[in-house]
DNA sequence: AGGCTGGAACTAGTA
DNA sequence: CTTACTAGTTCCAGC
């Protein structure tokens, strides 16, 4: 969807489709409150209550329609086509399509491009052809698509189609979004279905995943759904196109790959797949021997059916994605940001594009876009930004995290781990490295904690049944937390897994689900759950997908529960996990900072400060810089190593001097750990104080209120006096800066003296957004927190000294 | 036999 | 244009 280099392509103008601004058109999805009142996910009203047929390729073949869990089922976002269960209870309708009557749906605030590249109409005909043939009692209408009309991709357009198994999908999409319709039509149908979503809350409160599976053997909505959505595993199972590495595990469904690929390395003898437009013209190819990715050939994994290809929820968009122009290449790869300010360049995290595509909550802070700006100024890799002025509406700061069961909040919607009396925390975290595998390989097993077990999540406040615990892979960059392009969560099974789970697609991502169950005090061991790795090339190529994935291999794991209410909604919080590299090679060579001594000292410098992590060797150095406004260093400098007080996996420094000593208030700066060119560690933030600061902020430190295990973050301090807290969503404070215990800040205490709440714990009701950033501490800081005791004995640390974690910002 | 691991070969892309 | 390097992906072997 990146249009503004497309030079074979006409260029978007956004500004005329969402109008001035940027701003996204009245009732786009993210506009609408999540409250009680209304829901931003009124799009999927009309969609069927309980159970909805997948994909297209199943219904076209003929196969029971499977079902989703509602979860799955409540999260379409849906600029999608309404389906109906094919056994005549449902088929799809919409514009066009088999019903009578208005869809009861809402035109989705999809992007219409009013011209089609020549060089795609061929394929254009051909998928229009194939829409024809369908007719209406196939899933697509037989009403001829618009050549007019170029659907973008919602977004993520290869998870889309190779994960969900949504009825979103849809060619049927394009077709029922109708030339003449807008969301102006929203208005109107809004009435209409609000009765339904109310009913859809009511059945989710009874039928919902939040009875596992595991749970008591009561019959009813919740055990169908479970077994539907077994049945609907088994399905796949038995899909016809099974991989010879193995059977079609949930993995190889939700492949992006086509099965037409003949070999897992496709081209070039280690399958790396050039970005030629070969590639790249696949566009409006619906034929299901075609990936609608530019996979040009089949997956020996036999990833994705034809019928996930067909079904796949962005085939409705991405596949009419034409102009094989430079949008087609890897956007990611163009260092246009700095060109291109006037243009937009969309993509799902730069325009807040969710995962189906509805506009998201987009940071847009001046913090937000400086972050966005310290892409740019990495040596090679320069992200697309998002020029300041191309700001989507994002949650409210203030957001309850009540919805309705009906609308629960997308993946990428930030939430708060704590809500009232709920909490839901993560006791023990992953470790800070787990190895992906590739499609290509065999399993390598479930993340693992630091202590050799598992990680460990429980929820807190809430006794009364069984609840779902979802889990996601999500990103570990300096923006807004989403779901993860360019990995998933991966469930394991086995003898030596004792945690159930099951699978479910959310808008294209794979989720986990897991019980949390009273019996178990509402705490699962995710022993469970693997990553998958996704190749770059497969996702780079997608349209709309402006992630990079070069480099972009840490992730972090992602909790979300739907805590039901006795008024039929849900109090929905999340929690994130530290980061985790996920890279091989990353993992070998990169060093890593996991907490440090201090997070702050005088501007005047001098302190010593110590480096716990690892990967680091005599030749590591320590970086202090300062980055301006649009991402550059302006300040940088090494610090002063003391070897002799350093060893394998400490390092301690003598904090420079910051190059002003008149500043009258904190700053903000970064640290990192660099073992030589493109070897760095994530940036630490690290704050100057001023020197009246000081010593308040010593005397904080100092306090015997700090109990070492639940330390408060290494930027805890720098929060004090750089960052207006009135309104957040104004001046969003830099990543690191949202970690500071809100709970403190909320009772207007200094972070350190406040008792040690997560990062970005909701008690801040009015910063979800913070929390949502993924940069909360480990709630309890499972993490090595307390001064390390060896390192502290061999290196004869003061007592008082004590370990910050570090806060993983990623500012590199 | 199959899952899990660690290691490394190999290649495309980049500097 | 060539070369060296980097990082991603795949494969292999062992447990």
């Amino acid at each position: 969807m990146t249009t503004a280099n497309c030079p074979g392509n006409e260029e978007l103008d956004f500004r005329l489709i969402f109008g001035e601004d940027g701003q996204q058109p009245p009732l786009g999805p993210a506009d609408l409150e999540t409250d009680e009142n209304t829901s931003f996910y009124i799009l999927n009203v009309g969609q069927p209550p309980l159970v909805v047929s997948q994909s297209h390729s199943l219904q076209r073949h003929g196969g029971p329609p499977p079902a989703i869990s509602p979860y799955l089922q409540a999260h379409h976002k849906t600029y999608e086509p309404i389906y109906e269960l094919q056994d005549s209870k449902y088929t799809p309708t919409g514009v066009g399509g088999g019903g009578n009557g208005p869809p009861k749906t809402f035109e989705c605030p999809s992007i219409q491009i009013t011209s089609i590249s020549p060089s795609c109409q061929q394929e254009m005909e051909t998928s229009e052809n194939e829409m024809r043939a369908k007719g209406p009692d196939g899933d697509y209408h037989d009403r001829p698509l618009s050549r007019d009309h170029l659907y973008l991709p919602l977004d993520h357009s290869y998870r889309d189609s190779s994960l969900s198994p949504s009825p979103c999908s849809s060619l049927s999409s394009r077709s029922w979004f109708s030339d003449a319709s807008s969301c102006e039509s929203i208005s109107h149908v809004y009435d209409d279905v609000d009765s339904e979503l109310n009913e859809a809350a009511a059945r989710f409160t009874l039928g919902s995943p939040l009875t596992s599976p595991g749970c008591s053997p009561q019959t009813g909505p919740h055990e169908e759904v479970w077994q539907q959505q077994q049945q609907q595993q088994h399905h796949h199972h038995m899909s016809p196109c099974h991989s010879p590495r193995t059977s079609v595990t949930d993995e190889n469904w939700l492949s992006p790959r086509s099965p037409s690929r003949p070999s897992s390395r496709p081209t070039s003898p280690c399958g790396k797949r050039r970005h030629s437009s070969a590639d790249i013209c696949y566009l409006g190819s619906l034929s299901p021997h075609h990936s609608p990715t530019a996979t040009p050939g089949p997956s020996p994994r036999g990833s994705v059916t034809e019928d996930t290809w067909i079904g796949s929820p962005s085939m409705g968009v991405s596949s009419f994605q034409c102009c094989p122009s430079e949008a087609d290449i890897p956007s990611k790869t163009r260092k246009t940001s700095q060109d291109c300010s006037g243009a937009i360049q969309s993509g799902k995290g730069d325009l807040g594009m969710d995962d189906s595509g509805n506009v998201s909550p987009l940071l847009d802070s001046p913090a937000e876009e400086a972050m966005h700006g310290l892409k740019k100024d990495g040596s090679g890799e320069q992200f697309l930004s998002v020029p300041s002025h191309f700001t989507w509406n994002k949650p409210k700061p203030g957001h309850t995290p009540i919805f309705r069961a009906s609308s629960l909040p997308p993946l990428d919607w930030p939430l708060p781990n704590q809500y009232g009396q709920y909490e839901l925390k993560i006791e023990v975290h992953p470790k800070a490295h787990h190895r992906a595998h590739y499609e290509t390989e065999g399993s390598r097993g479930a993340v693992k904690a630091t202590s050799g077990g598992h990680p460990v999540v429980k929820l807190v406040g809430y006794n009364e049944k069984p609840v779902n615990l979802q889990m996601f892979i999500g990103t570990a960059d300096d923006r807004y937390l989403r779901p993860h392009a360019f990995y998933q969560v991966h469930r394991i099974t086995g003898k030596t897994v004792a945690t159930a789970s099951q699978e479910i697609i959310i808008t294209s991502t794979k989720v986990l689900e897991i019980p949390l169950l009273p019996e178990n005090n509402m705490s699962a061991s995710i022993d469970c759950a693997g990553i998958l790795k996704l190749r770059n090339s497969d996702i780079e190529l997608r349209k709309g997908e402006t992630d990079i994935g070069r480099k972009n291999t840490r992730v972090r794991v992602v909790f979300r529960v739907h805590i039901p209410q006795p008024n039929g909604k849900v109090v929905s919080l999340q929690t994130v996990s530290i980061p985790v590299e996920c890279s091989q090679r990353s993992a070998q060579e990169l060093p890593q900072v996991e907490k440090a001594s201090i997070s702050s000292c005088p501007v005047s410098g001098g302190e010593e400060m110590v480096i716990i992590g690892s990967n680091f060797f005599p030749e590591s150095k320590v970086i202090f810089l300062e980055k301006g406004p649009d991402g550059r260093p302006q300040w940088e400098v090494e610090a002063k190593i003391i070897r002799e007080k350093s060893q394998g996996s400490s390092i301690m420094v003598e904090v420079p001097p910051y190059h002003s000593k008149t500043v009258t208030s904190a700053v903000q700066v970064q640290f990192y750990v660099c073992n030589g060119k493109r070897k760095r560690s994530q940036s630490q933030r690290f704050t100057y104080l001023p020197v009246r600061v000081k010593q308040e902020h010593r005397d904080d430190l100092d306090s015997p209120a700090v109990p070492p295990m639940s330390m408060p973050l290494v930027h805890a301090a720098s929060l004090v006096c750089t960052q207006p807290l009135s309104s957040p969503e104004h001046s969003h404070p830099p990543d690191g800066l949202l970690s500071s215990s809100p709970r403190g800040l909320a009772a207007g205490l200094h972070p350190l003296q406040a008792p040690c709440a997560p990062m970005g714990s909701p008690t801040l009701p009015h910063l979800p957004h913070l929390q949502a950033q993924g940069l909360n501490a480990p709630p309890e800081c499972q993490m090595p927190f307390h001064p390390g005791p060896a390192a502290t004995a061999r290196l004869s640390y003061p007592p008082s000294m004590t370990f910050y974690e570090a806060d993983f910002f990623c500012g590199n």
